[in-house]
DNA sequence: CTAGAGCTTAGAGTGCACTCTAAGTCAAGA
DNA sequence: TCTTGACTTAGAGTGCACTCTAAGCTCTAG
């Protein structure tokens, strides 16, 4: 629901549209804790309304989306931190980021042919129905 | 290696051979803290010799590969107790056995689909070659 | 003016799955 | 006989990624 919440339309010329954490908390399905934690460990830089509020621009939330789907790869911290580091540090760093991508990539055939092996030898168990000891593989 | 390490040929008609536990953690990847680890906490029950030390019969491995597919799908620890539980206490558990697999064949199927959108994003950040900020997907 | 919701911070606590330590036993080789 | 190395146990420690707590600030509604 609500793409279209804390928008404001007249005041500022500011571009979209920026966002509360519990907005972001909401859409992305990443906690108000853990939104705060990544920030505080560099995956994130939130500016500020004049309270002292965090506010989410379109490219953070889009930044909190893209981190998802590297941790839903089991993608350890480090190196998404390394990542957007290597983002942050400007152009000249754009071999190093793509030779983490590439590598990374790998992984992730990797978990995919695991999670087919997996998934085999649980059909395969399910067909057996019950799966008593001696049909393990 | 050692494939022979601790056979007995002559003494009993005790079946195919078992093994150490240095030699079950080489042979399956998991490591002998690890191996220790899931017989206390229930997920294996295996013999001794006469000094106390573990033999592995070929059944306990397979169920040692078994776990270590369940775990590379992130099926938690309890699940697998669970499911292992049921096998101890015999056929009249299989229908929640069934139950648990089928359960778990689909959180296997949607880290599927997880991967390969993940895959997607990653495949697009290579191809936009250093993945600017912009360019999340 | 006040109450309450929702935010802020630093830092402590949690749960998972190992992983390691310490102290001891046992069998085989030099 | 002595040493070496692999094993045993109970229990403590580790690393990861959050997750929560406590104390305090600020905006809005009544």
């Amino acid at each position: 629901m609500g793409v279209t919440t804390a928008e404001i339309d007249i005041p500022t010329d500011e571009a979209p549209a920026a966002l509360s954490i519990s907005a972001v908390a909401e859409l992305t399905g990443v906690s108000a804790h853990a939104l705060r934690y990544y920030e505080r460990i560099g995956l994130l830089s939130v500016k500020r309304d004049h309270a002292g509020r965090r506010l989410y621009a379109p490219q953070d939330v889009q930044r909190v989306v893209f981190i998802t789907r590297l941790r839903h790869t089991d993608m350890p911290i480090r190196d998404i931190q390394r990542y957007f580091t290597l983002v942050q540090a400007g152009p000249a760093t754009e071999s190093e980021r793509l030779e983490l991508l590439v590598r990374h990539r790998e992984s992730v055939q990797a978990q995919l042919a695991n999670l087919h092996t997996a998934l085999e030898a649980i059909d395969f168990k399910i067909a057996v129905y019950g799966g008593s000891d001696r049909s393990c593989l």
